[in-house]
RNA sequence: GGGUCCGUGUCCGAGUGGCCAAAGGAAACUGGCUGUAAACCAGUCGGCUCAGCCUACGGGGGUUCGAAUCCCUCCGGGCCCA
């Protein structure tokens, strides 16, 4: 721990884009502190998106900070107006709490909630419990005395919206950056909580806390933000056919999680590495060489699939991903053994079929194909077929017609369903 | 409260009585080339019992042989005035 350089860390790896001022990480450096950090909890689940921030907060708690979560209950509510968020709906107060238990779970595999992290021990809390209950007047003394419009006006998050002629911003969304303001106030006060960290996009939310403290305490806080993670084009991280990639097991499984990051760009994966994983910074330069050099051979993506995979689910996952990933990608899939083939099933996309009904009909495939969600409609799996993008155990389908009998099934039991180079499904007939 | 403009497919955005399942772009999907990469090229991109039919242009109602397009009304949003 006493050997860990964050600033030194932080910055090799490309994860401080803005930060409030130069010295921040001096005073971390001379006195432990506590961080936080915001996370949405309008899910029961957090996703790939939130990986920066949970890899970064634990980069925090491993030289000594303590990592405070904040799961915004009452922020939630109200809507960043960064996005092209619409107005939230108010989470009832079962399923906000549904949610903080689930991301809860989440927040364990990266940050230490036990004793053993000493003064370093991270909590999370919920804004509900200081907004919830304060009242308007209040607040407009304590935190909107300080502020003015002219300010708030001129930040991006509020700019972008006026200068959309066809859309405005409501009163309540324009308060969130004054609600964040509060939290921080809040956290400086009651937790000791001298540092903030967040995405880029919430720079202005947290200067707007830094100034805060600063103007009702006199204190000195700060905040750091990390870039935006994009793909090579520019575009959003963390979309799959499916959407969000999620991480929780049941909505996207260790198998499919381990493939999207397999499917990094060349061009970003050392980046991914150095944000995603706790390699170290040489094996990662090492990977970066080796990408330059075998770019075929997927070594730093495999690395960081399987890093990734490990802190989300665990090592038996990762290791079970990958097993997966080489039987299925190693394209002789007709000649796996038995063993291999069952134990790749249970990480892939699979469903059951029953074997009697099976026996005595034949199975349309345009109908298999959707019923196992490969396709969203009849129609888009015969366009699949025709377009030659449908494989039944490896073998291309050419006829939108083609049924199925018994004798199709590997080992009596099984239908590997493909679409496309990579989108699998093993039909279990049982 | 008054005036005015707007609400189109996953998103952006054309269309202002028939030629509209609706231009164009983006995203996405498939194929080709590769390396489970990117770029590039090609195709696809509402559904179905698929040469036909159904559903769709904010909701509902109406005019018309015929409406995304016209009228009424409701909902939602922008701007201006009070």
């Amino acid at each position: 721990m006493a050997t860990f350089n964050l600033e030194a860390d932080l910055k090799a790896r490309g994860l401080v884009f803005q930060q409030t001022d130069d010295e921040l990480f001096t005073r971390l450096e001379a006195q432990p502190t506590s961080v936080y950090c915001g996370f949405d909890p309008t899910a029961d689940s957090l996703h790939v998106g939130n990986l920066l921030m949970l890899c970064t907060l634990r980069r925090f708690q491993m030289a000594g900070h303590r990592p405070i979560a904040l799961a915004g209950g009452a922020t939630g509510m109200v809507g960043d107006p960064g996005g092209r968020s619409e107005e939230r709906n108010l989470l009832d107060a079962d399923q906000l709490s549904a949610n903080l238990s689930g991301i809860k779970v989440q927040l364990a595999k990266f940050l230490d909630f036990t004793d053993a992290a000493g003064t370093a021990k991270a909590v999370q809390l919920d804004n509900a419990s200081w907004l919830g209950g304060m009242s308007i007047l209040t607040f407009l003394r304590d935190v909107g005395k300080h502020f003015t419009v002219n300010e708030m006006v001129a930040k991006d998050s509020v700019k972008s919206r006026f200068e959309r002629p066809d859309h405005g911003i409501s009163y309540t969304e324009f308060s969130y950056m004054l609600l964040q303001a509060a939290d921080f106030l809040h956290l400086y006060k009651n937790e000791g909580c001298t540092v903030q960290i967040g995405g880029s996009d919430q720079w202005g939310n947290i200067t707007m806390g830094t100034s805060l403290i600063r103007k009702v305490t006199g204190g000195l806080s700060a905040g750091v933000t990390m870039p935006l993670v994009t793909k090579a084009d520019g575009t959003k991280f963390g979309k799959s056919v499916d959407g969000a990639v999620w991480l929780d097991r049941n909505r996207t499984s260790p198998y499919q999680l381990f493939q999207f990051f397999v499917g990094a760009d060349d061009q970003m994966v050392g980046a991914y590495l150095r944000f995603f994983t706790f390699l170290d910074l040489e094996e990662i330069a090492r990977l970066d060489a080796e990408t330059k050099e075998h770019p075929e051979r997927r070594e730093a993506q495999r690395a960081l699939a399987f890093e990734v995979t490990s802190l989300v689910h665990s090592r038996e996952d990762a290791t079970r991903a990958e097993a997966a990933s080489v039987a299925l990608f190693s394209g002789t899939l007709a000649q796996l053994d038995l063993s291999t083939l069952k134990s790749v099933i249970d990480d892939v996309p699979n469903s059951s079929l029953d074997r009697f009904k099976f026996m005595n009909i034949r199975i349309d495939v345009v109908a298999l194909m959707v019923e196992t969600g490969l396709v969203r409609s009849k129609a888009e799996a015969r366009r699949s077929i025709e377009q030659g993008g449908f494989y039944v155990n490896d073998q291309r389908v050419t006829d939108a017609e083609r049924t199925l009998t018994w004798s199709d099934c590997l080992y009596d039991s099984y239908l590997v369903l493909r679409k496309g180079r990579r989108q699998y499904h093993v039909v279990i007939v049982q």
